[in-house]
DNA sequence: AAATTTTTTGTAACAATGTTGCAAAGATAA
DNA sequence: TTATCTTTGCAACATTGTTACAAAAAATTT
């Protein structure tokens, strides 16, 4: 769990550190999911909680993840798929809520449409959520 | 201020009371921009915080205002327009938020655009967020 | 490999947001 | 006006998030 994470904080310029290796192995555990601050003090007990605030905050900055607002007004992170880099996130996904299962996933292969916005107003970033039932829960 | 307010409680069977007309007069005179619990808190000091929650929560309830979840984390209440009733929004607009002046906006005439979901996902509800420069901090 | 520098971590302390229970106050209905 | 029902304020608490600072660990230099 360790030797791929600990290469990829390396090619990002981040320091190696037992912390970030276990939080990063997270994210690759669970792929689609995203996951709450919450969720990763609940899983790693031996770490600070201030640890991990930073720590998502560093992978943020970095581009190997990316923030959800949801609607609960809890955020959520998961990993970046395509070509986010240092300071420049491409995460122009659509992203989805279950009403059910309370989980948040990325649909890496939903585009969010354009929008035709009234002139004078200068567009920088745009989210979609939506909410709803997912693949796993409608059945 | 209080006089169309109060009719308005009534019509939707609220108990008319102080606190209730004078939210409720706040985001009539704010029309556009979108009210947190801060600014509420700020604007009526008479009011206990917690008045305040209850109140948002009834108002959104009964369909008058529709929570907007910001990309801060902080949760925003404006007015609905159109056909909203208890227990049944149909806020189905763009909303915008400045990244200049901190103010969020419902763009009324801009509606949320269809998205194609792969099959097995119910779409219950779409939120749409922009973030960027408003009409009126851009020049 | 040891010493130095730099970065990260844990702790404490704090601020903001949000929720619940309960008694007092206020609004509505009789 | 009285009785009933609803709302309010208060207290207490939970969760989320931020900052400062010293200790610990990682990276770099010698």
């Amino acid at each position: 769990m360790s030797e791929s994470a600990s290469e990829i904080l390396k090619s990002n310029n981040m320091s190696v550190t037992a912390s970030r290796q276990q939080i990063l192995s997270l994210f690759f555990d669970k792929d689609r999911g995203a996951l709450r601050h919450s969720d990763i003090e609940k899983q790693l007990e031996n770490l600070d909680r201030v640890t991990i605030y930073r720590t998502l905050q560093v992978f943020t900055d970095k581009g190997l993840i990316h923030p959800i607002s949801g609607s609960d007004g809890v955020t959520r992170y998961a990993l970046c798929k395509g070509n986010c880099s240092e300071g420049h996130h491409h995460d122009n996904h659509v992203h989805f809520y279950c009403q059910k299962c309370g989980e948040t996933q990325c649909l890496n292969e939903v585009q969010i449409p354009k929008v035709d916005l009234p002139g004078m107003f200068a567009v920088r970033n745009i989210e979609m959520l939506i909410n709803g039932i997912c693949q796993h829960c409608s059945n």
